[in-house]
DNA sequence: TTATTTAATTATCACACGATAAATATCTGG
DNA sequence: CCAGATATTTATCGTGTGATAATTAAATAA
């Protein structure tokens, strides 16, 4: 005996087919795929998928017009959006040395690129289509890597800040990718263990300030 | 009309249907599902398989019980087999500077695991079980994390070489991982530069050089 | 040549998937 | 309270999947 019409007391029994606003539910639908996506990859199903957002699989396909289109609504949602505006605060504040703005940044920045869902997306998507390290690799490089560069170069007193040659980038893609392989051997391993993080930034760091000032000043 | 009992002729047109041995038959069933996995993960079909095996996916399962078992001997395939015995003999000769010796480890090496389907496989795997990473980590730490130390203890002329810290292996990790990061982002471009690699390579160590040297000798 | 073994095939099952069409229930404006 | 709009469901199609049973053909030994 299902429940149906069951409409007679207003206030209570929420019915069993609540109607949310268009916007409100592909919201609920995309998060249910990240959710998913993030531990089975992207070859979970849309079943699943609508099972885990309480709702019936081809209601789905109102929203999105095939699973492919989904997919590109979790990248949206987990890469483009997760970039924090603070983030470029924190970059651009030069009231701190170098070395511990970013330190702050990365703390700040794998606080979200270290969680379960953004790392194992992140490889995901990589596996899947290679296009999407295209816009990453920029993103981490004009955010990011060059930034570094050009503020130690000024902090060293070099200052003919033009053009960050890709020589200069290679040390620094070196340790971020260093840390990013960091996040996904903790997470792989299950430990998440913030102290741990924090320093092996540092090292990281330290490493690059001990680095550059070599390379900039050679012995002689 | 299709070619039965043509063998006539016994020595012209190879039958249809080849017979070999079990050993062989399973080998290029492997092989196939290699390349297959590489490229689609493992969530490729056994038929997707077999057709590229060149045999009838039904065969399959006379030697694999399941398609787990089959994803099984792939790991044992590209992971367990990948280690060349020779590795060790150039990271145990000490007539080179650790340096050098490294370089030449490292190249060798990354000749195998810069490799596309080495790569790839190793990420699916990763994002498939996590207990895979648990001794492939032991396998990194152990054969070429502890040497490099050691090794560059004795080379700093440190001599209580007894136990190797974790906080020593952070940097050779954060190092290592750079690397393999580096690896697969050429991959993800489609660069596939020698000398590039050589040059990561070679960066890396100048940069374990110059720090383990540094945190040796601090200053005062 | 003939009989035996077994590698390899054909045929098939039960199920899960992405996607579509038609029916239904909820909300909103009158 | 009613009627229109539409968010949501039920029912279903075609296909691809992992796996099994029965059949066929290639190699080997007598």
């Amino acid at each position: 005996m299902p429940t149906k019409k069951q409409s007679n007391t207003p206030a209570a029994a929420a019915p069993s087919r609540r109607r949310l606003s268009p916007e409100a539910r592909r919201d609920e639908i995309v998060s249910a795929a990240v959710a998913l996506f993030a531990e089975t990859g992207f070859d979970g199903s849309t079943r699943d998928v609508a099972r885990s957002a309480g709702i019936t699989q081809p209601l789905l396909y109102r929203y999105f017009p095939s699973k492919e289109s989904l997919i590109e609504a979790v990248y949206a949602r987990v890469f483009l959006e997760s970039w924090d505006p603070a983030w470029d605060d924190i970059l651009q504040d030069r009231s701190l040395p170098v070395r511990d703005r970013f330190q702050y940044f990365y703390e700040a920045y794998t606080d979200t690129v270290f969680e379960r869902v953004w790392l194992r997306l992140w490889y995901f998507a990589l596996l899947r289509d290679a296009e999407v390290y295209g816009w990453y690799r920029e993103v981490v490089q004009e955010q990011i890597l060059k930034p570094l560069v050009r503020e130690r170069r000024i902090e060293l007193g070099i200052d003919q800040a033009f053009h960050v040659t890709p020589a200069e980038l290679e040390m620094p893609w070196l340790l971020h990718g260093g840390l990013l392989n960091y996040g996904l051997r903790r997470q792989a391993t299950g430990e998440d263990d913030k102290a741990g993080r924090v320093h092996a930034i540092r090292q990281a760091l330290e490493m690059y300030m001990l680095c550059s000032s070599a390379h900039a000043a050679p012995p002689g």
